[in-house]
DNA sequence: AGAATAATGTGAGATATCTCATATTTTGAA
DNA sequence: TTCAAAATATGAGATATCTCACATTATTCT
């Protein structure tokens, strides 16, 4: 992680202010943040000390299970709020966030305002208002892991990710994403190109036959 | 639902003061209501106009699925909140809430005082720390729903759930809780009883081995 | 460039879980 | 009390998904 300084901490002030946030001037606590491609910005059990506001780049939420394996909550990606519920709830970090990109976040150091914040309206509907949607997209993902199978799920999220009609995300992320084991998503994508709904190329898997694509995403809505 | 008046009115506001979470006064805007067993309290796809605070009781969120499924994804018990989300944003409940059993809530109109809850610091942190523990537990939920197999689920489930050495839920909404098929679920708990984790009686199922399910559900934590 | 690491790809066999059909028992309401 | 609805119970067969083992490419680092 890289502290920006003069300039370039300038531009991206100015490019995203987020003054009208709070109702008080936050500029004393702000720092503007760099953190490169694959970086840990939450290590999951450290204390936190800082919130952040991601304004450019993506990342990845993951929780550590006890058997050892990994589940990827969610991505994020900017603009959104990070280590807003540890700030509400004193404890420790359960969740770790890695950078998916090069990422640009405003930290917020709480510890010399904790308190301003936690008083201040502005502030807190901001909050409200984010939490509220995360926890409709967070609930929404979930439910629909668990009642649709990886066929409906892959197609949706082919037609969500794909560029220019072409699927190239990497698989060894979107089996973690999609909750299912590396295995089976080769499966189903296999599948796939069986069916002619997609086709493998170089340039990753084509949509061939979108509409039968379509047909499997609306499944869920 | 029925609005409670008079000494049964004055005897829940009295119970369960909630002054102190707000710093105008509530009570204009303030109702008793008791919902029966069963009754539901948003109906899914319905327009919003009223927020609850849960003071006894106990209720199911229900999300109803394209393909006709429904995914119960939480339990729901006072002391909480509901129609907060839709309060927040704009938009039709896309939840639905059953109670499990009579249930007491306040009632805030929220026409009348929308403007001042949204610009209320005390209201908007008491709905942010709420807002955030529940992502917490949904998250957590659903996570391990998708890494652990019902056998370790279920114990942990029969651990929270047993009184007495006897777990005795219903398996119809135990099943759908768990998100596993009602067949399944009955299978594993045969399964139990063939190791002799439990014994079905009269009572319900009774926990004889206790250690080996603790060991179960340990998996979990 | 070469070595180490990560990502991709595939087979075989296991298992967790589902669907459907059907029978019995319990519960709630008329 | 009786009847209908809900809940419990079980079998059989299907399938969605997993684990493990291993081979082959890409990528990244030195």
């Amino acid at each position: 992680m890289q502290l920006l300084t003069d300039s370039k901490r300038a531009h991206y002030l100015e490019q995203y202010p987020i003054d009208d946030f709070f109702s008080f001037d936050i500029h004393p606590y702000l720092e503007v943040c760099q953190f490169e491609k694959g970086e840990w910005i939450f290590q999951e059990g450290s204390y936190p000390d800082t919130m952040y506001y991601m304004i450019e780049g993506k990342a990845k939420l993951y929780v550590t299970h006890k058997n050892g394996k990994v589940s990827l909550i969610d991505y994020i990606e900017a603009p959104c709020f990070m280590g807003e519920i540890e700030l509400l709830n004193e404890g420790r970090y359960t969740k770790g966030i890695q950078t998916v990109s090069k990422t640009i976040c405003l930290s917020i150091a709480t510890n010399g305002c904790k308190e301003k914040l936690l008083t201040d309206a502005k502030f807190l509907r901001k909050i409200c208002v984010f939490l509220g949607q995360k926890q409709t997209a967070v609930t929404a993902k979930y439910t629909q892991n668990q009642v649709y199978p990886l066929e409906n799920r892959l197609a949706a999220f082919i037609q969500l990710s794909s560029d220019q009609g072409y699927y190239k995300e990497k698989h060894t992320e979107i089996c973690e994403y999609l909750g299912v084991s590396y295995r089976h998503l080769l499966y189903v994508l296999a599948q796939f190109c069986e069916e002619d709904i997609l086709a493998k190329t170089k340039k990753g898997y084509q949509i061939i036959h979108e509409k039968r694509l379509a047909q499997l995403a609306q499944e869920i809505q």
